[in-house]
DNA sequence: CGCACCTACTCAACAAATTGACTATGGAGG
DNA sequence: CCTCCATAGTCAATTTGTTGAGTAGGTGCG
């Protein structure tokens, strides 16, 4: 249901075929609503059967062709009234990790210190690439004067969100190391 | 995939039925791995046929009987192998709220000043009942101690992400209200 | 006494997501 | 020259996940 308003919210930035949306899934869209090419390219042929999204063929040459999407006057209202509405499912976090970490009790405990140590790095690429979003975003201007003067901020504050959740996620994983190393040096 | 295993770190915590994994699902393990009771009925099938688990029938009195499942040593060594390997995928979160936030503008500052506040109050009742459950994994003792002592410290540490994560989200929240505030104030 | 809600599930149908393979063309690197 | 990678997708099969209903006895509330 709400791949279909992840779609249109990510053509609010503009013009942009089935294939270049799949990038922007993976890298921004998909920290908060993964989906693969196959989902998107399933979702636009909808999309554009009910008449929210528009299909501009353009030719290429020494490229195949593609189809560019563009919002209609409909379907931005639909995002709208979307935008407008509570959700209606709470957020939910799907993590293979986790499971293990509530189970790694009674495994080899170097593993576990390299699963963290695996995640920890992992995170920190992470909170890497989205300061460099955020300075983009920021183009030179301070913090403030972006969020006085821009016309859009969803974007930044979803960025925001992201690089909170991350930098949590770096110092839950080093306090976990911490820890995880008092138990060992204690045998 | 991972349901499996998710289940079978469930059974750690000791025999259950069907209907009271569901339970657990709703609370402690769905803040990683959401399941719904249909899901969890078809999964234990499975892991009993697997040979991973073990169904023992109850028969109770002014009570339709149930089946308690054990982990046999099979899945407990599966479980195992399991924990100790790097995840194949990576976490995914799926939030409406953030597609919402990110297609925003445009829309009643009103309206998402009010889902933020929805979310705030949410992310701190979270934290509230996760914090009940610390008090109760502690039993008394200090967090050095309980660290220290008890033999199965991951929950625990899965217990501690969840609390980092809600009281990320809350400070997150706020901040965005008094960007929100703001923009409201200078127009 | 009737109604709603709790335990403890099962069944069927449907929607969504994932995986893997396949079609083309072009450019880069060895 | 040959292979791999990038663009720009499509198709089919399978696995997961979701929704709704049904069964059946028990408990609590007014």
């Amino acid at each position: 249901m709400s791949l279909k308003y992840a779609v249109l919210a990510a053509l609010l930035e503009g013009e942009a075929s089935g294939y270049e949306l799949s990038k922007v899934f993976d890298v921004s869209l998909a920290n908060f609503w993964p989906a693969t090419p196959q989902q998107l390219y399933r979702e636009l042929e909808r999309l554009a059967q009910d008449g929210l999204i528009e299909a501009r063929v353009v030719q290429q040459e020494r490229r195949p062709n593609k189809r560019l999407f563009t919002l209609t006057e409909t379907g931005r209202r639909e995002l709208g009234a979307f935008a407008g509405e509570p959700p209606r499912r709470p957020a939910a976090l799907r993590d293979e990790f986790l499971i293990k970490i509530q189970a790694m009790d009674g495994t080899d405990p170097e593993a576990t210190r390299a699963l963290f140590e695996e995640r920890l790095s992992w995170a920190r690429g992470k909170l890497a690439r989205y300061e460099r979003v955020r300075e983009r975003f920021l183009d030179g201007r301070t913090e403030a004067e972006y969020l006085r003067d821009a016309e859009r901020i969803g974007p930044y504050l979803t960025l925001l969100g992201g690089i909170a959740l991350e930098s949590e996620t770096v110092r839950w994983c080093e306090r976990a190391l911490v820890i995880l190393e008092a138990r060992a040096a204690h045998t």
